[in-house]
Formats: C-alpha cells, sequence, structure tokens
DNA sequence: GTTTATTGGTTTCATTCGTAACCATCCTGT
DNA sequence: ACAGGATGGTTACGAATGAAACCAATAAAC
C-alpha cells in the first residue's frame, strides 16, 4: 500500500480538502454524539431540535428547520420523538391553524440545560487538545466558507 | 425567532464547532458530489473507491476502506458496483485466498484520470473563492484535527 | 367568491447505512 | 493434525434518510 509515483494520477484522497473536512467533521460528530447518545439515546436532530428550541424561546417547525440545517421531515420526525419524551409542547396557532409553535417543558428545558453544559465541556475540551492557534484557524476558515455556501441562514 | 438572551440557554448552535463543521462539510461535499454524479451516478463509496484504487496500483478492499474511512461493507459495496461497470478487476491473491487485489481497467483509470481533473478543478476553485488566508487556516485547523483523531491512518 | 397556487407539516417509499451474523480461509497452540 | 481463534470479505436486517406525494389551511388571482 505505497502511493504509486506513477504519472498521471496525482490526487492525494488525504490531501484533498472535502474528503478532509467530512473526515474530520464527521469524526468529530461521532464523538460528540456519544455523549447525548449516551445520556438519553438521542439522535442528531433530536439534539439539534432540542438545542435550537432551547435557543429560541418559541418557535415553528420550519424555522428550526432553517436554524439547525435539518430538512423538513427531520424535523418533523424528531419533534415527535422529543413530544413522546414530554420535552416540548405544541401548540396551535391561533390566526394561521397551519403554523405550531414549539416550546420545551419544564423537564425539556431541564434537558437541554444538561446538554448546553455537556456541550461546552466538550467544546472547551476540544479547543484546549486543538491549541489556541488551531482553533482560530479552523473558526477562521469555517466562517469563510460559510461566508460562500448560500442562504446566509441566520 | 429573536435569540432569547434569558439566563441558562447560552449555547449559539450556529457557533458550536462540531455542528459548524458537519455543516460546512456536509455543504462542501454535496456541491462536489454533484460533479460525479452527474457525470457517471457514482456514489461517494464509489468515488471514493475509486480514488483510492486509482490511487494505488493494487490495494485490497480493507486497504481501500483504511485508506478512504470506509466502513467495509461500504466498500464491499461500491467495488461490486465498480466491477458492474466494468472499471475494476478482482484478482484472488494465490498464497492467501481471502484477500482480493483490486485494480482499474483501462476504461476505470480513464475515468479515474477524468475524476482527478474535476476534483482539482474544485479545488482550484473552492480555494480561489475562499482566498488564501482562509484556504491555509482551514488546512492548518483540519489538520490539527487529524492530528488528534484517532488511528493516525498515514 | 370560487378557483388556483403556496405554504407548514406529515407520510410514503425506495435507497443508504451500519451492526451483527455469517462464510471461507488462514493462523495458532498444543 | 486438529480445535479455537482471527481475518478478508459478503449478506441480512433494522434504522435513518430524503424526494416526492400528500393533507389542511391560507393567500392570490380573477
Amino acid at each position: 500500500m505505497t502511493p504509486d509515483p506513477k504519472a498521471g494520477s496525482i490526487l492525494l484522497l488525504e490531501d484533498f480538502l472535502p474528503y478532509r473536512l467530512l473526515r474530520a467533521a464527521e469524526e468529530v460528530s461521532r464523538r460528540f454524539a456519544r455523549h447525548y447518545k449516551d445520556r438519553h439515546g438521542m439522535t442528531r436532530p433530536e439534539w439539534r431540535t432540542l438545542a435550537t428550541i432551547g435557543q429560541f424561546e418559541r418557535i415553528t417547525a420550519k424555522e428550526v428547520g432553517q436554524h439547525s440545517s435539518m430538512h423538513k421531515t427531520k424535523v418533523s420526525r424528531a419533534v415527535r420523538a422529543l413530544e413522546k419524551r414530554r420535552w416540548l409542547k405544541r401548540e396551535t396557532d391561533e390566526a394561521d391553524r397551519r403554523i405550531e409553535h414549539l416550546e420545551l417543558t419544564t423537564p425539556g428545558r431541564r434537558a437541554y440545560v444538561e446538554l448546553v453544559s455537556i456541550a461546552e465541556l466538550f467544546e472547551r475540551d476540544m479547543k484546549s487538545r486543538l491549541g489556541g492557534d488551531a482553533w482560530r484557524a479552523l473558526d477562521l476558515g469555517l466562517g469563510a466558507i460559510e461566508k460562500i455556501i448560500q442562504p446566509p441562514r441566520r
């Protein structure tokens, strides 16, 4: 398994940025996921939904999807799952009865607060492992990508 | 949909690094995927497998998985798909008949060369959009993550 | 004021995925 | 030489995914 120096090849997968980016992102996510999966058996869509509803007092499913970059079917399923746990409640909008406003219940907010602290701990740990320079570099690089990729979602 | 400044929340999903990283990576990958999907209807596992076999003259399925960070079932399926296209051939190892050596056929290598140039074009374009500073920052940041995440695969 | 288009959200369905079980082959120890 | 593991690779199966169809409800067109 030695790289082939022969002419024409010349793509080192391990240096190809889209590959590196996805690999790094998936591994980091996988590690972070262990925490909330272990803790409550939550999936990533559920975690993102919880995080988003927690961040905004009251929000619709559509807005959750926009804010957390999730397909509406993922949101729909995650909302149902969280509802089954009694971590959130829906309220149909009076003026437009298609819309449902989502809010966390008291246990839901408790879970949210707990998960926030786990997230912060994880991020701090990651930062300390990476070192300040790399952390800032990553922040800058991701910022540049975010500027490029469309609908600036905030 | 205004952020809730109330006490206790304090997690901005859009600033949470694991989230940002995955979102950026998925979007970049999605865009790159359009190219090889349009061109040959290839999936990501197939593209990675092709890229890996092209990079090494002759390689086993297991090594493909290691090099491209793919689960062995993904590799197995991708290899079969590429084989059906007649882009690769398998050769059972004489000494150890569990092992199969994989090589590209002539059309396979042709497709590989084409995809490499697409990849390089994509990367160049991405670099020019991001700008040199951000590009280098990203490279540095990803390098740091790679150093942290396990089996240093090279 | 009725048709027509749009929108928020759910459901269906085909595809993709990973875990685990599996098969065949090889290696180890005795 | 034979039992018990490992190992390369495939298969089976349940869970997750997203595109598209769908359902209500609202808004626009006329």
